[in-house]
DNA sequence: ATAACATATTGGTGAACACCAATATGTATT
DNA sequence: AATACATATTGGTGTTCACCAATATGTTAT
């Protein structure tokens, strides 16, 4: 499938995309992810499944919890090119040399 | 709402996105845009009007012809940022500097 | 004015999917 | 092993929206 197309679906729900930026912070556990983002834990749960299954996000366990954070660096250049505030933040990006 | 929801949502339909690319390489009439990206005449005004409505796109009338073409230039940004075969392409971006 | 062409709009249909509640799985503690 | 806690999965519902065919609007030429 079109990769890019994948990417742009992944980013176009409000969840996944308040998801993603609370994450562009460093590392979150879920029990702090979906109070944040509004959404009941079964919601969010699948939103992260979808993140991390596609590549988006990673995920750790530490006992009980599971901790998610970014692993493709490129959703901080999108949120970059598209003028976010969350990108603004940034200062590392990946593929923005040259 | 929220800016970069909504230009997540513009690009993350198939179609859309065929447009976008097409038009990358510079202005087109429509009448070449609906064979390119494989749907209907009136299926791609409809996608080329919410473009134009969101600010993306504009358009111009020759005649008989109206002609698309982007206006945001955020979008080559974006298909910078994911790596897409098109954004390689481009050389000028609006908004990556620094 | 009428015909021919280019694009926009409308109406109806089907599929995708976000959401929640409830339940299941998995982990640590006693 | 039983309980409590954290996360994942399932089932059902409602909404959004992409799509096409048909029709309407607008432009040029005769």
């Amino acid at each position: 499938m079109d990769e890019t197309l994948k990417i742009m679906k992944l980013l176009s729900d409000k969840t996944r995309l308040n998801i993603v930026r609370f994450l562009l912070d460093g590392e979150k556990c879920v029990c702090k992810i979906f109070p944040q983002v509004k959404r009941t834990q079964s919601t969010t749960s699948i939103h992260l499944g979808k993140l991390e299954n596609a590549g988006i996000l990673k995920s750790r366990r530490e006992g009980k919890k599971i901790f998610y954070s970014i692993r493709d660096l490129r959703v901080c250049d999108v949120f970059k090119a598209v003028g976010d505030k969350k990108g603004k933040i940034l200062k590392k990006c990946c593929c923005m040399e040259g």
